[in-house]
DNA sequence: GCATAAGCGGAGTCAGACTCATCTTATGGA
DNA sequence: TCCATAAGATGAGTCTGACTCCGCTTATGC
């Protein structure tokens, strides 16, 4: 689908176009987007939707992935601005502050989740990665421990990320994530 | 639907064999169960199946409300048996493998999540309460810190048993549970 | 310009949740 | 014990929303 040729350009437009409409409506929209409307407010037939994304959950993934995309760009900026346990922090807050955007898109990943799809692997991979550059990081300065890895911790994250109820989810969804990373330090007491 | 009349006897047992062959789906099933399958299982048509149960997500909710309840009721035994904190830290773990058991829940569970129902509310009450409880019991204790209550622990639960991946899955959630449970003690220094 | 293959539209198919008109049976009173 | 009757069961049919398919349109290379 993306080797051979170049797509010819009213192509690539309405990729784009799609694209952009389904992150909108993922991100906005109450309850779950259909793809006619994603097709409707994209400004073309569900043909051509098709055309593109082999299914709905395609499309939904190739919105979370650029999303990762742009997330995993971070850490090496972090990590030049900050101490290694501050860079995760921030990373960490960084994370939840995102998905805190959109319900839609939660609701939309764990139907993905359900279908063991590979390209959901490789942002887990992606993401797991950059969290393993900041906890190794804070491992060497012996400011976080070192027996948990990226993948552990995106888990959680990913986890609290995906539970999107009802109210204020954002401050708690904060909270628990400053807890999280509480367990991660070591050396400091915990407030009583 | 629950006042009135009490139900004829075979209703009564329709009503269980479907919940019954519910909770077995749900906790079997690879992906999600269809409503013909469990209304077949349980030996009636799909027509009972409604009669029973307002939509798909109404049986759903039944089934998870029961476990619920059964849940619910480990904290005042578990308080009965160990210091509050040891209390807490197997009541984590109990939530964890307990969610642990069915895929297809907890992808049943991410559909009821973006409808507001006012069950899963209660559920989240009770369930806030019974961790309440043994939240309290080790602030008391001075175990425990104390800034932390039921209902914020209860959604980074729910958040880690929502997240049901591909493989390895359990072994995960306990090792969160065990990063989040330091990050609730207080006194004690975490590993590094 | 023209040939042609890439791309588009949108009515149609299909699956699965849900309904309703009709038949069946538990239950309480004579 | 039997009957009246309302509660309950049934399953073919409806409806909705994801997905397909084929004829039409248009960008692109010569």
């Amino acid at each position: 689908m993306s080797s051979s040729r170049p797509l010819r350009a009213d192509a690539r437009r309405n990729r784009e176009a799609l694209l952009t409409a389904a992150r909108e409506a993922f991100l906005s929209k109450e309850a779950d987007a259909h793809v006619e409307d994603i097709a409707r407010s994209a400004g073309v037939a569900v043909g051509t939707l098709y055309r593109h994304f082999e299914t709905r959950e395609a499309l939904i993934e190739e919105v979370y992935r650029q999303e990762v995309d742009e997330l995993c760009a971070a850490p090496a900026e972090l990590l030049d601005r900050h101490a290694p346990d501050e860079a995760l922090r921030r990373f960490l807050l960084l994370l939840v502050e995102h998905a805190a955007v959109g319900k839609g898109m939660a609701v939309a990943l764990g139907s993905i989740m359900a279908t063991d799809s590979p390209v959901f692997d490789d942002a887990r991979r992606q993401m797991a990665q950059a969290l393993d550059r900041l906890l190794d990081a804070g491992s060497v300065a012996g400011s976080i421990r070192g027996d948990v890895g990226g993948r552990t911790l995106l888990r959680a994250l990913g986890a609290i990320c995906g539970m999107h109820a009802t109210d204020g989810w954002t401050d708690e969804a904060v909270r628990i994530t400053a807890i999280l990373f509480d367990g991660l330090r070591c050396g400091v007491r915990n407030p009583g």
